[in-house]
DNA sequence: CGACATTGTTGTCAGCGCCTACATTGTTGC
DNA sequence: GCAACAATGTAGGCGCTGACAACAATGTCG
């Protein structure tokens, strides 16, 4: 017979949310569902969240945490040149978004929602290292000058799209790498052509 | 006292739920909502959608069909000149997914599920416009060379993916038109800058 | 005019999120 | 060591939803 209190009820809801969001999405999510699952009451799980909203920001933030974690290992990884960086950040963000897109997706949606702040917080990791790739891309002469906001913004709406266009099969997933290469020179590809390969 | 039948109830269903769509978005679409808006009993949209999804579908439908007008318009009041044209293209594409960003992502989410033939084949007529506009600018030397399937789906990912930081409140609205600029010239920055802007 | 398809109505069901009242368990101050 | 209290679980109920079935009114056509 299993104790009373269940001990780790908060962790234990968290982790099947976030499988229970990734094989069904967000619609799916029932409260109800993943209290039987980890067999508890179905009322247990308001203990630890209110409602169902304030789980989603949670997986919303934890979703932020990992995102940023991938994004300074793919880059780590890359070794010192620009271009191989720029490279492995992008593949790193589209990975992460077709991996766990109803994930991404929430991420977003809960962003901007008002009352949202922990959300943002926890995104803006993850944001400034985008932005300290354009700065530094713009410094060293790799991407096309002017607002780093600006160009950044067309940058990462570019990952956000491809990411979007294989999530709803528009785009094969084995195209991935393709598409990669072909967003990173059109970004790189404003500047003089010389050693654009090279860094 | 209203007749006992309603006579125009498909019609009067989808336009109410494209105006819930806007107001509300898809989550709080309610079959039951729309037949007491519209004042019949909440099981007659039954009779016309046998499903909540169904009458997602249509709706996705008329969104294709809409989005290709628009599109089609844009191109025909852009004059001649290549460059113009993928210009326009672009904002009016974007300016169909950030005033009907719920359809957008509606029109989206359904065209990728099992059973929802109609939903892509009322897709194509958008899809062909998009591609014959690669395939004609690669012709024309405005866009860099290769797979027109890639090269497109790059500038549909840019495309899709600014629409989406404006509908999330990543990017204001009131820089749509930078954005595009700055998308566009990245499609065709690849190519030797001469008359570059002129097309 | 009568058979039949179409399009409404009413009633019911299970599932959901959210809420309240109550039970059990862990913790802390006397 | 125990009483008071906070934290965390259970049980039950509310109003909402989508889906379904049985029935009623209406339009159509042989």
């Amino acid at each position: 017979m299993p104790p009373y209190h269940h001990g780790q009820l908060r962790t234990a809801l968290l982790e099947a949310a976030e499988r229970s969001l990734r094989e069904n999405g967000e619609e799916q999510l029932s409260l109800r569902e993943l209290a039987r699952e980890i067999g508890v009451s179905h009322a247990a799980p308001r203990r630890h969240f209110p409602d169902r909203q304030s789980l989603l920001y949670a997986l919303a933030e934890t979703g932020f945490a990992r995102l940023d974690e991938q994004l300074r290992a793919a880059v780590a990884a890359a070794g010192e040149g620009y271009v191989p960086q720029l490279r492995a950040t992008v593949k790193a963000y589209i990975t992460f978004a077709t991996d766990d897109a109803a994930l991404l997706e929430l991420m977003f949606s809960s962003k901007h929602r008002p009352g949202a702040e922990q959300v943002v917080a926890a995104a803006e990791p993850a944001f400034t290292l985008l932005y300290g790739l354009i700065v530094r891309g713009q410094a060293e002469g790799r991407l096309a000058a002017g607002d780093p906001e600006r160009i950044g913004l067309v940058m990462f709406a570019t990952m956000q799209g491809i990411a979007t266009l294989i999530n709803t099969g528009l785009a094969r997933p084995e195209l991935l790498d393709d598409l990669v290469e072909t967003a990173v020179e059109q970004f790189v590809g404003n500047v003089k052509a010389s050693s654009v390969r090279s860094g």
